[in-house]
Formats: structure tokens, sequence, C-alpha cells
DNA sequence: TTGTTTCCGGACAGTCTTTATCCGAGTTGA
DNA sequence: TCAACTCGGATAAAGACTGTCCGGAAACAA
């Protein structure tokens, strides 16, 4: 029951693109957070497949966001990176052994499965009801209001 | 972002100690659910720590529940079988980089990590609010009403 | 055109958690 | 007393996650 670690990273970098105007390469990405350039790489595109960011290939190239941070939620970030499905995963052990079920007692899910879905569920929503909008405002509100202009020129500076 | 699969197979066993009256041997449960026996014993005992189950030596011995099922939810065996902690853990990278963060400003979690201790919290009080006594009427609901009455007398039996 | 910068995708080790198994300690019942 | 049966924790095997590497393709500048 542990999460990717990669989502950190990849809501982080969210936040910082919220802020920038031209494309940011994913090294500078990597050498900002500290992290593995080359892992970082792999949840970024993930992130494409999945839409939220666009990668624009050549010199000035990086990564960008495709639409307003406020339609992007939480929850779209952690599914493009850890994956769709529910934690949950149903072995359907009550077809086997002395007692096991028909199959066509199991067509609907049983009571142990529909709780876990109806959590997986709550969890979803419950990540979906915030956007990258609002954790910028939060992220820019703790660290202070001077450091984000900075970090922004950082980012289009050519060397940190 | 994967559950422990013997979640399922600790859930399962609750819902059939409901129906006994003697203690079941560790054997037993795993040769009605036809699974590891050995692999089996280890969740049941960390359902034994978490004082879920009585465990009783012997030449009669077996598990047993402690309390009521009613008294016990969904929540009380997933924290025992698949840990406690939350699924996200913080890896505080924040505080690296060249615009890390002091750690004075550290002190409280930070957007993304409260959004996501907020829909964990979410994910538990949803497990939280289904007890295995419920869980026990739908399954018996769903197999049947003449199989848990068997189910029960195979259980005290020697063999079968 | 040519060269540089950048992303993309998959193939490849290292590391950690999950899965599965074994044998000894302790208890019950005869 | 004795024997049989049980749980309990320590011990290997398997798989997933983490991290790395390289060749290819696309865009831009000279
Ligand atoms: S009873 Fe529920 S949890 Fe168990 S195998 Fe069937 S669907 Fe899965
Ligand atoms: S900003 Fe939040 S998620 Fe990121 S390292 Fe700090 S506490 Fe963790």
């Amino acid at each position: 029951m542990k999460m990717s670690g990669g989502v950190e990273w990849a809501l982080h970098c969210c936040v910082v693109l919220t802020g920038a105007t031209e494309p940011v390469p994913a090294a500078r990405l990597a050498a900002f957070h500290d992290v593995s350039p080359t892992y970082l790489a792999k949840q970024l595109q993930a992130l494409s497949r999945a839409g939220l960011v666009r990668s624009v290939q050549g010199q000035a190239g990086g990564y960008q966001l495709t639409r307003d941070p406020q339609a992007i939620t939480v929850l779209d970030v952690v599914e493009a990176v850890d994956g769709r499905q529910s934690a949950f995963v149903c072995t359907e052990i009550r077809q086997r052994g002395p007692f096991a079920a028909t199959p066509e007692q199991c067509r609907v899910p049983c009571g142990i499965a529909s709780v876990m879905y109806d959590a997986d569920r709550a969890w979803r929503d419950s990540l979906r009801a915030t956007t990258i909008a609002d954790l910028a405002g939060r992220v820019g509100r703790d660290v202070g209001p001077e450091t984000l202009p900075r970090a922004r020129e950082w980012m289009a500076g050519r060397s940190g």
C-alpha cells in the first residue's frame, strides 16, 4: 500500500510549470528539485501521454501545461503517474475451495469488493476536489511572496 | 499503489469466523479458501497482534474473534494487515535544490501533502463505515441461505 | 545543409517490498 | 507423563518499484 514516489515529483513539476511562460526542459526541472533527471523524465512522459502537459521539441523546447491550472486536478496527475486502477484487486477466491461459489453467483462484485471500491471512489473524489491552481496559490503563500518570481527568473535563465 | 493481497484473505477469514462457535485452525481456513496455509498464517498473526482475533493454542486450538462482529470495522482489518501509515510519503524535496525551503518553513505539511492526507482520511472514513457483521450479512444473502450452515458444519468437522 | 538542443521510447541493472515457506516454542488434552 | 497439535517469528524466493542508459526523431539556429 505505497504510492509511487514519482507522484510527488510530478505534482511539484506541475506547480512549478504554473508560473512558467515558456517551455521548461526536463533537465531544468530536475536540477530545480535535485532529483534524478532520467527518472523524472519518465514521469514527465507519463504526464505527456495523459495529455496534461505538452512537450515542445527543439532548441528552446521543454514542457508546458496544456490547459489552465484551474482545469487540472490533483487526481489527474496521480492517475497519470500511478495508474488508474483501484488499489484493491479481487482475486476471486470465492470461486475456489470446497465451497466455491458458482460463476453465476459472481456476476456482481461481492460485499467485500464493493466496500473497497466505494472507499477508492471516496479517495478519488477527495483528490479531484483540488486543482493545481489551488496548490500553486497555497505553496506561494507558504514559501513567501518574493520567492516565486525569483524561481521563475531562474527557470528562464541559462544556468543556475 | 497496490494493496497487499492478504487483506482480501483476512477479510474473508473474519467473515467466516463470524459463524464459528469454536476456534478454527489456520489450516482449516486455508483449505476452505484454497490458499497458501503458511502465508495465510502470517495474516492471521497480524490480526492477532492487532487484537482482532484471539489465538487458542493446543490440540483443539485455532482462531476466534475477540469481540462482536458489529464492533469490528473493515478499516481495522485493513490497517492490521496492510499497515497504518498513509500511502503517500513525503520525501521533503522542497528542502533540496537551489531554491530549498528553510527547515523553519517546513514546520507544517505543505499543500500537496495536505491534499494527500485528506484523501487518505476520506478513504479510511469510508472503510470505517462498514463492519464485519454487515459484510457477513451481505455475503450470506449473496451466496444463498443454505450454504452458510453447511460451511459452518464443515468447519467443525475433522476432514472434508 | 549541418549541427545543436531537446524530447521520446524501450531495454537494461539495482534495490526494496511483497509473497511464500520452513522449523522451533508453547499449549492443550488424554 | 506423554504425545500431538497449534501458533509464532525468523528465513528464502519472487515480483514491483526505482533508477540508468542509449539510439532515434523533431525543431530551431547558423
Ligand atoms: S467475495 Fe468479494 S473479495 Fe472475495 S473473491 Fe469474491 S468478489 Fe473478491
Ligand atoms: S512541498 Fe509538500 S509534498 Fe513537496 S516535499 Fe514539501 S511537504 Fe512534501
